[in-house]
DNA sequence: ACTATCTATAGTGATATAGTAGAGTATACA
DNA sequence: TGTATACTCTACTATATCACTATAGATAGT
């Protein structure tokens, strides 16, 4: 697996819409500031969002994205998998890599397939509330601190 | 992670090797052939095997390549580590990553060390003796299949 | 000397990444 | 009804990486 700035974004944006969660929506501008992003790179990156159905959208005057499910629905792999493709770390774990014409008796490949799952595993297991509940901590004994 | 040619081809090139242990050198051009790589492709990929102490090479008529070291020394993570630079989902947990200017507060920074330590935990506990073991395994009971 | 081998470096086409640019569509509200 | 403010869609581009390709040279055995 591998993280692209893409998917990065993707996972930034999605905490940010899920610690607005009670606050309706958020514009496409105060994302792209509050994360630091290109206007209209992170544009398209909602687009995919929203055809991947995390987020949903209203336009007009008083529009802007909103997560279409509760941050305890949305688990960071299924975003990684939106954005990424795949999680493999080589292609012919998925198919379509060259390579691998001797695919059933190919050494390595339960080796591919053992991290691929071990990552599943745990992008699979972390979802926007507890990335929420993780920052608030942050912020909180942040405050403490000063 | 991600496994390119480049690192696929070093893998079986390695194992190659370690099937040819005791009958001494292998040339680069039965090498090619056997795993059907480019010559001057992985010749490059020699090069760089030999740099990082896991091939030795003999040059002339009679030269040739062989390991280094024993295969039960040998980690496939150690060949994967040295071709493709590091292991991160992201370059960010290593370093050098722009978009980790918030590195320190950065929730998701946990998850992608604990993918890298998953995988790390994978690949460095695979010998290439495991992999000749597996590869005479597979060879035996196709002959019995026969 | 000759030839089979390894060594070293430069170049190249294809694809992916990380953006830019700009025209178009929908909605609230004055 | 007009217009400001938002989202939508498509096309383009610069840079880097990948997977080779090409070529000139060094070394060793016969
Ligand atoms: S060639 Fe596909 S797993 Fe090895
Ligand atoms: S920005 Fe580096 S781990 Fe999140």
């Amino acid at each position: 697996m591998k993280i692209t700035y893409k998917s990065d974004y993707a996972l930034k944006t999605i905490l940010d819409l899920a610690l607005n969660y009670h606050n309706g929506v958020v514009t496409l501008h105060d994302l792209a500031k509050r994360l630091d992003i290109p206007v209209n790179f992170l544009e398209q990156i909602l687009i995919a969002l929203k055809n991947g159905g995390f987020v949903k959208s209203r336009r007009g005057k008083t529009g802007g994205y909103l997560l279409a499910r509760h941050p305890s629905q949305i688990k960071i792999g299924e975003v990684i998998r939106l954005i990424e493709g795949s999680i493999d770390p080589i292609a012919c774990v998925h198919r379509g890599y060259k390579g691998c014409r001797d695919l059933y008796k190919c050494v390595f490949r339960e080796v591919w397939q053992g991290v691929e799952s071990a990552t599943s595993n745990i992008i699979d297991n972390v979802t926007f509330e507890d990335l929420v509940n993780k920052t608030r901590l942050a912020k909180e004994s942040l405050m403490y601190s000063i």
